[in-house]
DNA sequence: GCATTAATTGACCGTCGGTAAATAAGGTGG
DNA sequence: CCACCTTATTTACCGACGGTCAATTAATGC
């Protein structure tokens, strides 16, 4: 009947990406679907085709703009290297498993997502962020003056380790908050490893 | 025309999965449909709700058959203990690692699918192949002559590392053999850790 | 005011998981 | 051998999905 709305409530990217998040915390992504998105807006779903080329181009928007925030935090945590570079560590990988408790909707598209749902400006996002974490891990390990080198394997072996913490709790009902003492031991263990 | 075929070639649940299966080594999981399954057999996917509930029903059953091999090569990992309990934990970690890796499509729909695609019977399957994965690691900790108690909490971290390092190559073309040198790096990170 | 462009609709396509009635083969008792 | 019941399968159908596209109307530029 109006196959066009008044500019004022025009549809766009960012409107589009909120209205998916918030189907995100009551269903899991796998049941948001373009048709819901558009519902929740008050659009027919085709409308959406024109501001993403397809699912896989709106998840990969959401993913790159995750990857963003959890880059600030990554950051946040290190920059507060007053104190011993294991003690600095040790935040690093708090902050990264607080970020995927606290976000559980934003990192399940991270990571969760099979290769096929993203394109390939998210898949660089991904390798981008990790190169970040393990450029700063693998600068701290050296700080804190480890005899000869420090394997490249390393930085790697500790992302998968939080990975794997944070994965797992991803589909239960609980907090970071209520995970905190575990997430500290399992961090220590971790760092134990490196020693 | 002919709702029911001669009864050599009738239909059962292990011909159901074992097609089911060769179509997740070609594609995913996710992208094996019922209706495919069926066609791959030369039925018409109606015929496959008389033997399965419904899809998270075929799913499960895969699933339970699969955490019984995986306990027995954990079972065979830890009956070769005639030497120090560490050289054991490290069999035992290296082996869930070779099952994950050398299985992919079994470790798939294990320990990724959403809790929605698997009925009852297959949750406590996966819990209860941990609680086997657990009381070994607490023997052997505790065997190896641990100061005091060791904190429950252990085994599960443990458990998560290995999931990391797994479901992390599961969408890899990497094969166990060509990650063997990065695994056993893994390993020991994990066992130092322990010390 | 008129032509052009931008944004939206809604019909349509093929595929999916799932259900149920119809139907034919197999098995059973007389 | 026949009648009857059970078992296994087909097929049509449902609603929902992702995605495409011509039609349509609001906004914009000249």
């Amino acid at each position: 009947m109006t196959p066009r709305k008044a500019v004022v409530e025009e549809l766009d990217k960012e409107k589009i990406m909120q209205a998916a998040r918030e189907l995100f915390v009551t269903k899991g992504y796998r049941s948001v679907s373009m048709r819901g998105i558009a519902g929740r807006l008050g659009y027919s779903h085709g409308a959406l085709y024109y501001h993403f080329k397809d699912k896989a181009d709106l998840f990969s928007a959401m993913v790159m703009a995750d990857f963003d925030r959890l880059n600030d935090r990554l950051d946040e945590a290190m920059a507060e290297h007053t104190d011993h570079p294991a003690a600095t560590l040790e935040r690093i990988f708090m902050a990264y498993i607080r970020f995927g408790l606290d976000h559980k909707p934003h990192y399940e598209i991270m990571f969760m997502l099979e290769q096929s749902e993203l394109n390939d400006a998210a898949r660089r996002a991904q390798m981008v962020s990790y190169d970040r974490f393990a450029a700063a891990v693998l600068r701290l390990l050296r700080d804190s003056g480890k005899p000869g080198g420090v394997p490249i394997a390393v930085p790697w072996s500790l992302f998968l380790s939080l990975h794997g913490f944070v994965a797992y709790y991803l589909h239960t009902e609980q907090t970071y908050d209520q995970l905190l003492g575990l997430a500290e031991q399992y961090v220590g263990l971790m760092v134990r490893g490196l020693g």
